[in-house]
DNA sequence: TATTGTTATACTCTATAACTATA
DNA sequence: TATAGTTATAGAGTATAACAATA
């Protein structure tokens, strides 16, 4: 492994993440769209407005209110007016959407769990080992 | 890494390349959307039919019919009557195709090989080799 | 005056159904 | 009769511009 083929390990490397990303997608569940997933996902663990949902997705104000008021007619999302700003909207997982995203990420992951039920031990340590480099890599 | 353990492994890594390809995303060119990128992509090394680029992309083969106008509008690909099978279409890269598609996958690394500059070579040769072995775990 | 969110409008990508040409 | 590709049409997601309410 030398300097001068980082750039074609850069390419491979990125072909097969998005692989991974391309069937995982195709193969998890229908029930939501990718970008409503993605949304969701973002709600997890805090509350965020629209605007900083917009930004983090990196996709206009118009287009994420839309994708909000679905997930509010959908019962996954709970608005509500932020008491210190009268311009914001604070948004929340409503019990339904932590279970649909819950759902989703299974449905996700046993897709990948069966792929790698075909792996030995050692490569199964192998792919564990470059899963946390990879995470502290690409981490924000 | 035993058996019980795949769950999360499988959790990790998905998420880990999702991560990636969300930056490759944002952070590439925005020469060609990413679905006429996919589309070339299929032809790097064969020629096609439209249909076929439909399986291989899971769309439609209507919107297939559209992307590959656009692609050959542009010059990025050739089109040509199969001989043996006078339904049946060939689809090629021109040499401004191959052009745009090195182009943007140049661009497209640029982000990571900064990223996987910072590794060890002994991290690095972890990556190559999680690289091969997830090519092969989730080849179609 | 700047910011948050919405409405109005248009463009792109997608799908299904119906059509043409060929096998 | 079945298949490859196109055309017609509609739905979903996105963007920009203009607007309302609040800071």
């Amino acid at each position: 492994m030398t300097r001068d083929s980082l750039p074609s390990l850069a390419n491979d490397l990125r072909i097969a993440c998005q692989r991974v990303s391309r069937r995982v997608r195709f193969d998890s569940t229908h029930e939501l769209p990718p970008h409503h997933v993605a949304a969701l996902g973002w709600l997890r663990d805090v509350t965020r407005s629209p605007g900083e949902l917009a930004a983090l997705e990196q996709v206009s104000r118009p287009s994420m209110t839309r994708t909000v008021n679905c997930l509010v007619a959908a019962g996954y999302v709970a608005r509500a007016d932020d008491p210190a700003d009268g311009r914001r909207q604070v948004l929340s997982l409503t019990d339904a959407g932590r279970a649909v995203l819950r759902r989703t990420a299974r449905n996700r992951d046993d897709w990948m769990v069966q792929r790698l039920s075909g792996l030995s031990a050692s490569e199964l340590a192998l792919v564990r080992a470059a899963t946390d480099l990879l995470d502290r890599v690409v981490a924000p």
